[in-house]
DNA sequence: GCTCAAACTTAACTTGGGTTAGTTCAGTGC
DNA sequence: GCACTGAACTAACCCAAGTTAAGTTTGAGC
């Protein structure tokens, strides 16, 4: 089983054998955890960055009174902010959707990787620049997207990014996330999640049993969700020849 | 009047007279626009970093039948995506609320300047994560927040981002756009946003005249609206001395 | 194969916010 | 002074999504 870093990295620029090499040394695995843990908190002071090997993860935000907003998912090859050091104490907690593992990165190693290789830079600058589209794109989620496109969305979404680090077949991926999590994420209370699910299964946009889900017809979900994945920018650079 | 990134990025480390020069000096004024303007459009390719130095301007993205969200809101002092270049093409628009001046700034002057001034790159990596973190911030109010609540919200971070560059006084600061625009920023339809006006001024919370917002009551306004400043990490960095 | 808890599902009812369709107000141009 | 325009404001009605309060299914542990 491939990194999953390495994976996802290779959709925007191709890597040398050395480049991959150096990105697995650094990502290794040092850290496991089960479902519904918390890897770091808000107000903590952050000791390295993470990445999700295996698993699924989420940054969240809890208001006093209990509210909570899940603000993005990590998928296996997801960083959680590279540079986090910058900024002396978390504002927002890092918490697991599934059990986990970790490759925890200490601060100088990524410097020193991207410093060597210029293209590992590039290729961490474009997964920065991704996840900052993804918010915005979640931005526009809550604010304009009714629940069903709303849902269809965040599922062509993950199918997608899932993809692009091999974990999905023609039509499936995993989805081990529960309906109260997917509530948390997008705004909606878990019974009204359920009423929307209900209703994509219906028009047979998607089967969601266990925890798989099949997209039998991409393009007509994607049509349904107003979906444009340009904003995942999976182009590989043009500059960098194909052939290998 | 000072150069307002100057000012906004000594919220955070202390500059140096050369590095203020430096900042100034790639941060001069080249373009002027009227208000609803574009200042560039989703698919485009961007040829420069835009930093606002006079008027209000945001991200946004239109879907196709028409409903419009306000991603983020830049005000004076503030970078519009300082590597931009890496991804080919932008996935939004930015475009003006109010006549807007800007300095378009290419990205190696803003490359050169990081490398001549650590102390700089590390000033503009902050400006970077602060964005991200309003941004997440903004998610949390879209998906939890009440209408009340999240106007609030924004008054209680436009007030402080205003103040950071100077441009606010004791309890007031110019407010120049439209309630259409809160709308659209916000997820709510403009009559919502009037009647949610009405009910803040009810309550004594804020006053809102003409272009001018006034927070009579700011830690009212802040409890009522569960505002937590930590967000903003506004606090200078502790390992530079404050005596000068 | 029984127990227990978590996850899923559903129905009935309520509410926050959207929609439609205006009116009023404040500038601006002439 | 009057027309014109864009923004602010309001009322009546409607609907998407929340809330409450169940019942049902699933699966881990023994």
């Amino acid at each position: 089983m491939p990194n999953p870093l390495v994976r996802k990295l290779e959709n925007f620029v191709r890597l040398s054998p050395e480049e991959k090499q150096a990105l697995e040394r650094i990502a290794q695995p040092t850290r496991r955890l089960g479902a519904r843990e918390d890897v770091i908190r808000d107000g903590e002071r952050p000791r390295h960055v993470n990445v999700v090997l295996e698993g699924w993860a989420c940054r969240y935000k809890q208001l006093e009174d209990g509210r909570r907003q899940v603000i993005s998912i990590f998928l296996p090859g997801d960083l959680c902010d590279p540079h986090v050091f910058v900024l002396r104490n978390m504002d927002h907690s890092l918490g697991t959707l599934t059990p986990v593992v970790l490759a925890e990165i200490p601060e100088t190693a990524i410097r020193d990787v991207a410093q060597e290789y210029p293209r590992l830079a590039e290729a961490l600058w474009w997964e920065m620049l991704m996840t900052a589209a993804i918010q915005r794109e979640w931005t526009v989620s809550l604010g304009q997207r009714l629940a069903t496109e709303r849902l269809g969305h965040l599922f062509c979404e993950l199918f997608l990014r899932l993809r692009a680090v091999g974990m999905t077949s023609e039509t499936s991926c995993e989805f081990p996330i529960t309906q109260a999590d997917l509530g948390d994420a997008m705004g909606l209370s878990t019974v009204h999640i359920n009423r929307t699910l209900k209703e994509l299964r219906a028009e047979g946009l998607i089967r969601l049993r266990g925890r798989q889900l099949t997209i039998p017809d991409f393009p007509a979900l994607r049509a349904a969700s107003l979906f444009d994945p340009a904003y995942l920018h999976y182009e590989r650079d043009p500059s960098v020849s194909d052939a290998d």
